[in-house]
DNA sequence: GCAAGGTC
């Protein structure tokens, strides 16, 4: 038997069904899918299958001091037990095993892991096939030509994951331990995360230490033809164009001149234009920018893109390549989008001569840029956020095949006296590839027509004073671009990176802003471990690593000097060990500080309950008691802004889209102490039995809701938006004989009705986006099952399909079923 | 429980 292992299942059923021209079928062992034909298996990992790691006895991080790590022998374990066991099996009766893992270190690697397991079993030939993307010319050449496993490559991968483990467990340990930080919230340190945070940091210092400075500005609104423009007051500066005048007094002669001018002559009118490129094929730093600009976190963009990639819709999104393979049929692949809800599209684009594609500069060897294959998913079968993320991939790949734009760029000048003015106009000639990207901006900037020698009206003239702006902080795409630009990382684990820094505590917000625990962590790393908080270990890796795979260095002389380095870096921290744990600690405090306690004057702070909720407490506790609630959704974090009354920091709610600032928390409580309940009907709850009453009622917390006058001893209540004053109307529901509510928040009133109502209309639209969130269930048919009063994905799990499928039209029990299963999986 | 790298 012929045994053919992969990189990733995905690799191996497409891998199985090239070479078996369609015939292979699948069967599952363990738990794993083996795709057979003839008398070949073919069987794919899920990445690395076994994991280096320390040995037990190494595991409590008290009882171990972390300088003991720097020398410690490393174990391997296997980190997929059913895997592992299938790729033994088949092992164990193969005649012939090739290694088909990914063209790159790290997949040489993986393959190393893959030769282990099975030298285990097996004692025959084990060869390595490479190809650079999975198509039936390059993977049939592959196989017809099979190599041998280079191990130097792998030992350069191997390389990587000690220096990483040791450094980074060892560090780890020593921050958190110094700190007294253990359990979930350690302080990590890593090769890569720490580089990072640097970046934001330095950034958050510029930003603070940027002085501003005053500057002004001159515009002027010219007319000609009954046509009028705006223009900008420019001048000579040592030979280059300079819009900004640097001093008030010479600001205001200009100003004095233009404003007292009436005619101005056109001296220059220049025309040309402009081509305007199609962007390079989608690599995955590309992509996460492009959907971020839709709104998506990088995290999120990767989710969704992974999600269509497994469904078949798209490539491999984790690459670097931006150069589409040489057998990718562009014509056929455009063609498969006729009739589609692109048909436009490709239609427009199927009328052109050739489609020539653009590339990018990045030409790699494991998978090609990320494009849509030609099988079209149905709209219902996507949510909506699969289906904006599927139909950017679309229309990029055919942005990438469509011509170019062209721009008209038309630029006046005009003299004033002795003052000169501009104005930039563009025009979009030719549409070009815009007609399928929708994505940039295609908006112009007219001007009318004039002619060079022509005399204009200055209708008006206007000064401007502005201030020069600090330099802006890294938004997570950016984020993610440095970090490629410095070797930070890669392809698939960047997004990773940025999340891990929102997990451990250093960032909060978008964009990520560092808190004082990230600044005390890099102080630290920076004073005695620099080497891991710069880039330059990174750098020093992959030259490391280059000599090991060019077979010029060993990989147990590489790791060894690294652990020397790591020896010297602890022995300067051993005598600082306790002022670096006080910094720490004080950093860890001072993110948390709002201001003085009213009662006892020590520090104020935002805590958590053991239940996990978050609250204001006194530092002085148990002696003072004193607390402030705070709202129940979202991470309190604090901000610079002060109430000027209590003299405590304002505090912000992030909580994704829902993120808001709740302010002053002593204000908020003092608000609702002095507000009163309002009542507007009878309790539904307990009315009839003991006269309870409905009312709209402000809690300490800033929340508002409908609630029962005789809480607690009645808990019914209903939630009511944080914001806008909230108006009772005439009208009242016929339903619960309640009046309809009005909130006023900016300009156009909410009509929010009677709050039972409307509360239930949110839990029903709630339930919908729950239910469309399982696979295979589409926002029709979540529209269905909720007015079949399947309220959460929980109704669903318990329903009897049978039943349920009675009540439902086009639903069959065996779906129901199937659905059932898929969320079961889904919540493990 | 530590890192970073695969993959889901």
């Amino acid at each position: 038997m012929k045994l053919i292992v992969t990189e990733k299942n995905n690799a191996a059923e497409r891998i199985a069904d090239i070479l078996s021209n369609g015939a292979a079928t699948a069967d599952r062992r363990h738990g794993v899918n083996v795709y057979r034909f003839g008398d070949t298996r073919v069987v794919g990992l899920s990445g690395h299958v076994v994991g280096l790691d320390f040995p037990d006895e190494y595991e409590n991080w008290r009882d171990v001091e972390p300088v003991e790590l720097v020398d410690a022998g490393l174990v391997t374990e296997h980190t997929q037990e059913n895997i592992v066991r299938t790729l033994a099996e088949l092992a164990g009766r193969a005649d012939e095993v090739l290694i088909a893992t990914d063209y790159d270190r790290e997949g040489e690697l993986i393959g190393k892991e893959a030769h282990e397991l099975v030298r285990a079993e097996f004692d025959g030939p084990i060869q390595r096939v490479r190809f650079s993307s999975i198509t039936d010319t390059e993977v049939r050449e592959a196989f017809a030509d099979p190599d041998d496993l280079d191990f130097d490559l792998a030992a350069a991968g191997q390389a990587r994951q000690v220096i990483d483990l040791v450094w980074g467990a060892a560090l780890t340990r020593f921050l958190s331990l110094t700190a007294g930080r253990l359990g979930e919230e350690f302080v990590s340190v890593g090769r890569v995360q720490s580089p990072t945070l640097k970046l934001i940091v330095d950034r958050e210092r510029e930003i603070r230490a940027f002085d501003p400075e005053s500057y002004w500005e001159l515009f002027a609104t010219l007319s000609g033809n009954g046509d009028s423009f705006e223009a900008q007051f420019f001048y000579d500066d040592n030979g280059s164009e300079a819009e900004r005048l640097w001093s008030g007094g010479r600001a205001d002669a200009v100003h004095e001149g233009l404003d007292a001018a009436t005619e101005a002559r056109v001296s220059s009118v220049r025309r040309r234009t402009r081509t305007d490129n199609p962007p390079a094929p989608f690599d995955t730093t590309a992509f996460i920018a492009a959907a971020g600009s839709l709104g998506y976190s990088a995290q999120q963009a990767m989710s969704v893109a992974e999600e269509l990639y497994t469904e078949g819709y798209i490539t491999y999104p984790r690459t670097d390549n931006t150069v589409y393979p040489d057998d990718l049929d562009p014509a056929a692949l455009v063609e498969a989008f006729r009739g589609s809800a692109f048909d436009d599209a490709a239609s427009y684009l199927l009328d052109r001569d050739t489609l020539d594609p653009t590339e990018g500069d990045e030409e790699t060897t494991d998978h090609p840029p990320i494009h849509p294959t030609t099988e079209l998913p149905a709209r219902r079968s996507l949510d909506d956020d699969e289906w904006e993320i599927y139909e950017l991939v679309v229309r990029r790949f055919l942005a990438t095949v469509a011509d170019p734009a062209e721009w008209a760029h038309l630029r006046v000048t005009a003299a004033v006296d002795d003052y000169r003015l501009k104005a930039n106009g563009k025009r979009l000639l030719e549409r070009g590839y815009h007609r399928v990207y929708p994505y940039t901006s295609t908006s112009e900037t007219r001007l009318p027509a004039v002619e060079e020698g022509e005399t204009l009206a200055v209708e008006e003239s206007r000064l401007e004073q502005k201030e020069t702006q600090p330099p802006r902080r890294y938004g997570q795409s950016r984020l993610i671009k440095e970090m490629e630009k410095r070797g930070l990382g890669t392809k698939s684990t960047r997004h990773n990176v940025i999340e891990k820094l929102y997990d451990r505590g250093y960032v909060s917000g978008d964009p990520p802003r560092p808190t004082a625990l990230a600044e005390a962590v890099v102080d630290a790393t920076e004073a005695y471990a620099e080497q891991v908080v710069t880039e330059e270990m990174t750098g020093e890796l992959e030259a490391d690593m280059d000599a090991i795979a060019a077979g010029e260095a060993e990989l147990s002389t590489v790791t060894e000097a690294s652990r020397e380095m790591l020896a010297e870096v602890f022995e300067s921290l051993r005598s600082s060990r306790e002022e670096i744990g006080e910094q720490i600690q004080e950093s860890l405090k001072s993110d948390r500080l709002l201001g003085p306690c009213p009662e006892c004057g020590d520090d104020l702070l935002v805590r958590r309950s053991q239940q996990g909720s978050f609250f204001v407490g006194c530092d002085g506790y148990p002696d003072c008691e004193y607390t402030l609630p705070l709202p129940n959704s979202g991470e309190p974090t604090v901000l610079s802004a002060c109430c000027e009354e209590h003299d405590l920091q304002h505090v912000k709610m992030l909580d994704g889209r829902n993120t808001f600032v709740h302010g002053c928390p002593q204000c908020a409580a003092d608000a609702a102490d002095e507000s009163n309940d309002r009542v507007i009907g009878i309790c539904p709850e307990c009315g009839t039995d003991h006269g309870g009453e409905l009312a709209i009622k402000t809690l300490r917390s800033g929340s508002r809701l409908v609630g029962c006058t005789r809480y607690p001893d009645c808990e019914y209540s209903l939630p009511l938006p944080r914001r806008g004053d909230i108006e009772i109307d005439d009208p009242r529901c016929e339903e619960h004989d309640l009046p309809e509510l009005v909130v006023h928040d900016g300009d156009d009133p909410w009509e929010l009705g009677c709050p039972i109502c409307s509360y239930r209309e949110f839990r029903r639209e709630h339930a919908i986006d729950e239910l469309e969130d399982i696979d295979g269930i589409g926002g029709r048919t979540a529209e269905k099952l909720s007015a079949a009063g399947i309220d959460s994905p929980t109704d669903l799990d318990t329903a009897d399909p049978e039943t349920l499928a009675g009540e439902i039209q086009g639903v069959s029990a065996d779906r129901l079923r199937e659905w059932q299963g898929e969320l079961a999986e889904q919540t493990g």
